[in-house]
DNA sequence: CCTCCGAGAATGAACGTTCATTTTTTATCA
DNA sequence: TGATAAAAAATGAACGTTCATTCTCGGAGG
């Protein structure tokens, strides 16, 4: 009998509900249904909804990061690291679609601008995919261009197919993502 | 004293709350003071909020086509048609930051889902980017995707970068633009 | 006098949050 | 150990707000 046994429950009912259903789907005497617990006691352990709903998104941010450094090819060249992240983000998002879905539904969100907004002017941020965007552009093997719009060829239309293969408007397999992951390197590199 | 006067308030006021503060911010009775009517009037013109909203989307969809058709090169090469539409599309949205960030917010959010399910659905579907990529396909000038991937490789990134660009986490001018626009040709072209 | 449009108050449902109370756990001492 | 007191955690009904929508009535035009 641990102590976080519920505060887990709690962050899991809500990821559950905000990507089955939006924000909208998932007010707090929901989640405190799903997590078995009653609405108050959700105030115990998280100050506010907002509150609730960031951490939720830092565990998931947390989870996906550690999945995309298993088996990283740390020496490799710039191209083989980006279609090594490229096919892991993909492939993470379309195995857990309700991650995805929340991730998505936060990022499309006043939390999720404010959180970029963040990333973006903290110089300390020292992620695996800034170091990398960064060493191609010294290297010269990726096209002159700002960090946010590099990003944004890289990895939006990578999005983008994951939501459309969840909403079954297009079907994945592992060829059709490595002919995509492709794609947006062609997209950035000189 | 024409009729549709009112109608119209209606709309823009629709507009312009939503895209300023997003639907959470757009409530009847907001959109009422701002189009110098009375909330029940709006139900008047408007059976609810939902057949309201999609009203607004409709009105703009249309004035974007319009734009798009402006000086569209008729009988020039894929590449060449194509990088006009992405750089009108750029362009177009910077400049009417309002208009796009009702777009954005419509796009992410159950109505645009439904919209882009019938799009996609719809084979009658006649506009002039659908036929442009099944040209392009055709001629053997793009790559080999589903429709749906190389639209969101074509049109996913200069999205990105128009967003970024209203939120001040880049600056675009007509030079960046360009390049930008290229480099998403570069991740369709075969 | 009648018709009907527009106004804005009224309505009821839904929401996040609070708090007085109950239940469970922990600490204290014979 | 067993009894009891103190503390902590959990509860869920209730509150104040906000929202989309409906209702009712005054007044302008015919």
């Amino acid at each position: 009998m641990e102590k976080p046994d519920k505060r887990c429950a709690i962050v899991r009912a809500t990821l559950d509900l905000v990507a089955e259903q939006g924000f909208h789907g998932a007010p707090m005497a929901l989640v405190a249904d799903r997590a078995g617990v009653a609405a108050g006691t959700i105030y115990r352990y998280f100050e506010s909804k907002d509150v609730l709903i960031n951490e939720a998104y830092h565990y998931l941010e947390e989870r996906f990061f550690a999945a995309m450094m298993e088996r990283y090819p740390e020496g490799a060249p710039v191209r083989e690291r980006f279609l090594h992240i490229g096919g892991v983000l993909v492939r993470y998002c379309i195995d857990a679609p309700l991650e995805f879905r929340f991730l998505e539904q936060f990022h499309n969100s006043p939390y999720g601008v404010e959180h970029r907004r963040e990333k973006l002017f903290n110089k300390n941020n020292r992620d695996v995919i800034t170091e990398l965007f960064n060493e191609a552009l010294d290297l010269g093997v990726v096209k002159e261009l700002p960090l946010p719009v590099l990003f944004g060829l890289a990895f939006g239309p990578l999005l983008d197919i994951c939501r459309d293969h969840i909403l079954h408007f297009i079907e994945l397999d592992d060829e059709l993502v490595s002919r995509c992951v492709e794609a947006c390197w062609d997209a950035i590199r000189c």
